[in-house]
DNA sequence: GTCTATACTACGATAGAC
DNA sequence: GTCTATCGTAGTATAGAC
């Protein structure tokens, strides 16, 4: 029962070629496994590619997790703090956007943004949803001036700016005029990208 | 030499299945012609795959044209004129972002960020490039504070808040508890990013 | 210029030995 | 539980009639 490798390449055969554009054989080959042990272990070639959704759900919510643990535990009683754990929150969502060894969920994910199938249910409920839910209830603090739904539109928004490093990234290294995102480029997004939120949680604060 | 039907039904088939996914007797079949027609045409799939990216670049300049060719053209004084412009910039592109008939295309664009081809070349210089760089000269001008990294940052920034309306559709439905993007839902999420921006540019302003 | 017919390759699934 | 062998299907490209 050793179906991890077969997982690990599935994972960046569909992330880097889509479900269709993947193969069953070149999985295989590339894990040293003979094509039906997929059959075997999975059911097959959909069942493969739901198992690799679920993996990936974890995975993002082992990365996140202590973060948004501390951010529901923490007894959050004024707006500053709020704030200061949105800042946290956003910024940790980014580093995530900006590290290399999630750009291979990154892709699955993505591709399933644009055509959702049974597999984005698994990710939305396993990875992302969390966060989300957790982030819009401090935005809610945050923001008292808000209703539900300007609040959850400003989630969004937040989330699409930390987004577009990896969903964008191509045109973030053209008009940056890079070829790749070095540490220092990734910490001036960072950077600027808390001051926007700052900024904008900020507002008739005074 | 009618070879706009399968140039059209190629958009929507890469866009939906990507490279590998779509296949060139589906899209004969779809334009009703023959698939050795794209051979004749378009030297094969490949170049087929060419001639839709710049079929694409050429939609989204046309569609933007008027609009930032009215930026460029319009004498731009004061910091307030060019924040206006940016806002109004901002937005067109948020609305094209939320348009319906920009799906296939952005779909199209975003498979293409994830792994830059030639055909991403052509789409960045034919209809990324313009809006970019005519925003960001904009932006130096309404935020003089920043220096020229930071004012790309920045730009990218605003316009992720924009893309994830089309590269996170699945999750800005889930988020906002809708199935499709009503125009309520939309004007909503429009009002909420020029917000964001106008607040992010009056920064210091006072 | 557009068609049919076909060559050749690669796909996913499965049967059956071990 | 893992392998090899094979079946039937679908992929791209091309040759050649019209």
């Amino acid at each position: 029962m050793k179906s991890e490798p077969l997982l690990d390449t599935a994972i960046e055969q569909f992330g880097r070629h889509g479900f269709e554009g993947a193969s069953t054989r070149q999985i295989a080959k590339a894990s040293g496994a003979a094509m039906s042990s997929i059959t075997y272990h999975f059911g097959g070639k959909e069942g493969l590619y739901l198992a690799a959704a679920d993996r990936i759900a974890s995975g993002i919510s082992e990365m996140q997790a202590p973060l948004f643990a501390a951010a529901r535990a923490a007894a959050i009683e004024s707006r500053e703090q709020a704030i200061d754990w949105l800042l946290r929150l956003i910024d940790g969502f980014a580093q995530m956007m900006l590290r290399p060894d999630t750009e291979l969920w990154a892709r699955f994910i993505i591709r399933e943004q644009l055509d959702p199938t049974e597999a984005f249910d698994r990710l939305y409920r396993g990875a992302m949803a969390p966060l989300a839910e957790t982030f819009v209830a401090l935005l809610g603090r945050a923001r008292i001036d808000l209703d539900e739904k300007d609040v959850r539109a400003l989630a969004l928004l937040f989330f699409g700016q930390a987004l577009v490093l990896r969903a964008g990234r191509a045109s973030v290294c053209r008009v940056m005029g890079i070829d790749r995102i070095d540490e220092d480029t990734a910490n001036l997004l960072r950077a600027r990208l808390r001051a926007n939120v700052h900024c904008i949680l900020m507002e008739k604060l005074a």
